[in-house]
RNA sequence: GCCCCGGUAGCUCAGCUGGAUAGAGCAACGGACUUCUAAUCCGUAGGCCACAGGUUCGAAUCCUGUCCGGGGUACCA
């Protein structure tokens, strides 16, 4: 039982001894910690229906607290009726040998056995990963490893199409470049995708094949295919992330999937024709309008797969399933979990995470991003010129909500002074520092007295350090992994300050020590903090 | 029209399950390297948290409306 749940629970005891009714009690450090650190405000949101002033509550619950652990130095009561708790430094002092015993010190255990599907990125393969893309995979990537460390098994997922219109049109636009390095007629698809890359393919083909090639030949959509996603899974481990699984929606057309599903629906009288296409009865369920599932042409909407696919995964027995989305499916995937339900799946366990789009800037103007007209920033080149730990940081630091603005000029220029060196930094730094005292002839294993560890910026450090595990553990529940790099840059900041105020290696053994000690359990925060965004922890700099 | 996201320092953004004095980075200005790495630290300046109402002891945070920007509302995905 941690020290706050301890607390909580003392207080609920003091609430019910006074006879007043059991709310939820929150303890959050507050900003100012003259405080104390930890606060509560159940006196403030009992007065009222009490009756009573808060401080007087506030006072009463004081009075009936029975304190639950020497670590509690100190209980306070602020105005207008806040209940303060000061920590004992002793607390701190133990999670500081947690740390340095148990190199996965704030992994949770509350995925242990549990099995989850992360499924992002799944772009079809019409053209080179771009920076919108880049979103998708840094955030399902980093969600997934935090699932991994709370101990989930993670599949993750790529799903894809390679039988729809944009693959057919691919396989057109190599088709008339083709014939048009050939000197031969050929119209270019309307849509076609006019990118310098499909040249390429159309050049290999021509090297492989010959002249020869018929119209229509098949091999034009199938190399390209194999070219562009040989590429794309490049630029995904370029980035770090490999899949566990690639998932071709065809194959629900082809194990009868698709064809069971609607005729399920049409038994429930959620399918009819009209004008020469099949229609969801959506509004049955009540949403505001039918949708198209077969098109009068007699392809189907990317919805009927997508729901085929995600039965899939609810029958293959995951315990979550998350999917990674771009803001422009907003509206398409509550009509999949709404057919689902209808079918009587259960869709409680599927989160859905959307994530705004990158609007990229170059000379300070907007750059339109369509991978069709082939005017796009591919993640390899920003990779290339940045690095992919700061193509890692730069996406996760913003919260997925947030509209992007990604400043290309600035992203390369930036590559001295970017955020995520300042965390690198820190690592390194301290890196630098065990090795310095390793040359002195101190060792990381030595016995250390934790109490001498009280400067100001040494305890800040400490009860930062302290936090990582309900962080991560807050992260589990609102899947926003933002927040790590927000605490891991507070982290290094503290860290920061400690180092100008406070030096490590000196003639004083036992300080020397203690502080290898606070060191080497921040390193290791850093590490895992950093391992979790899937950037690396460089030991020199 | 309707739906979803956003509007916080000059710029890019944290903070948003209501708390006490609203933060960071960059940009600007001024300091600190004979020391374990100055990719750092210290200081100054910078704000009607888009606007208007509401809820309450208390609102950047929740509700309603307006304005601005992005996305969707396609027999595109």
């Amino acid at each position: 039982m941690t020290i706050l749940a301890q607390l909580i629970q003392s207080l609920a005891d003091s609430l019910s001894a006074l006879g007043l009714p059991r709310r939820d009690i929150k303890l959050s450090p507050p900003n100012n910690p003259d405080f104390g650190d930890f606060a509560t405000n159940v006196a403030l949101t009992l007065a009222k229906d009490a009756g009573t002033p808060p401080i007087q509550i506030a006072n009463d619950i004081k009075d009936n607290l029975d304190i639950p652990t020497s670590f509690i130095e100190e209980v306070t009561v602020t105005p207008p009726g806040f209940l303060n708790f000061k920590i004992a430094p002793a607390y701190y002092y133990q999670i500081l040998s947690q740390i340095l015993t148990d190199k996965y010190f704030g992994r949770g255990s509350s995925g242990k056995g549990k099995k989850a599907n992360v499924e992002f990125v799944s772009a079809n393969p019409t053209g080179p990963l771009t920076v919108g893309h880049g979103r998708n995979a840094v955030l399902g990537d980093t969600v997934s490893n935090i699932l991994e460390w709370n101990g989930y098994e993670v599949t993750r997922e790529y799903y894809f199409n390679d039988a729809g219109r944009q693959m057919r049109i691919l396989g057109e636009s190599v088709e008339a470049r083709y014939f048009e390095i050939l000197k031969k007629d050929s119209a270019f698809p309307e849509d076609g995708y006019q990118g310098s890359y499909i040249k390429d393919i159309a050049q290999t083909i021509l090297k492989e094949k010959g002249e020869s090639l018929r119209t229509s030949d098949p091999i034009f959509k199938e190399q390209a295919e194999k070219t562009i996603f040989a590429d794309i899974k490049k630029s995904l481990i370029n980035l770090g992330i490999h899949f566990d699984q690639f998932t071709n929606e065809k194959t629900f057309y082809e194990n009868g999937d698709i064809d069971r599903f609607l005729e399920e629906l049409n038994a429930k009288n959620l399918i009819y024709e009209k004008e020469g296409a099949t229609w969801f009865r959506a509004t049955a369920l009540g949403k505001d309008q039918d949708r198209v599932y077969i098109k009068s042409s007699g392809e189907p909407t990317y919805r009927v797969p997508d729901t085929a696919y995600h039965r899939d995964k609810i029958n293959r027995g995951f315990d979550l399933i998350i999917d990674v989305f771009g803001s422009d499916h907003t509206d398409a995937y509550p009509d999949v979990l709404l057919a689902l339900e209808a079918l009587g799946e259960k869709t409680d366990n599927i989160r859905v995470l959307i994530y705004q789009f990158v609007t990229l800037l170059r000379s300070g103007e907007k750059v339109k991003m369509s991978t069709r007209k082939a005017n796009f920033v591919t993640m390899d080149d920003l990779v290339d010129e940045v690095g992919a730990d700061v193509v890692r940081y730069f996406f996760i630091m913003r919260g997925m909500n947030t509209h992007l603005n990604f400043d290309l000029d600035l992203a390369a220029d930036q590559s001295e002074k970017n955020p995520v060196f300042y965390l690198q930094y820190a690592h390194a730094r301290i890196c630098n520092i065990i090795k310095h005292g390793k040359a002195v002839g101190i060792s990381t294993n030595s016995e250390y007295n934790p109490t001498l560890l009280d400067n100001p910026a040494e305890i800040r450090l400490l009860k930062k350090l302290e936090q990582f595990p309900s962080v991560v553990e807050n992260i589990l529940q609102t899947l926003e992994p933002q927040a790590i790099a927000t605490y891991l840059h507070d982290t290094a900041n503290f860290f920061h300050k400690f180092y100008a105020e406070c030096r490590v290696i000196t003639d004083d053994t036992d300080l020397t020590n203690a502080r290898i000690a606070l060191v080497s359990a921040t390193r290791i925060i850093l590490a895992n903090g950093l391992g979790l965004l899937g950037i690396s922890s460089p030991e020199k700099m």
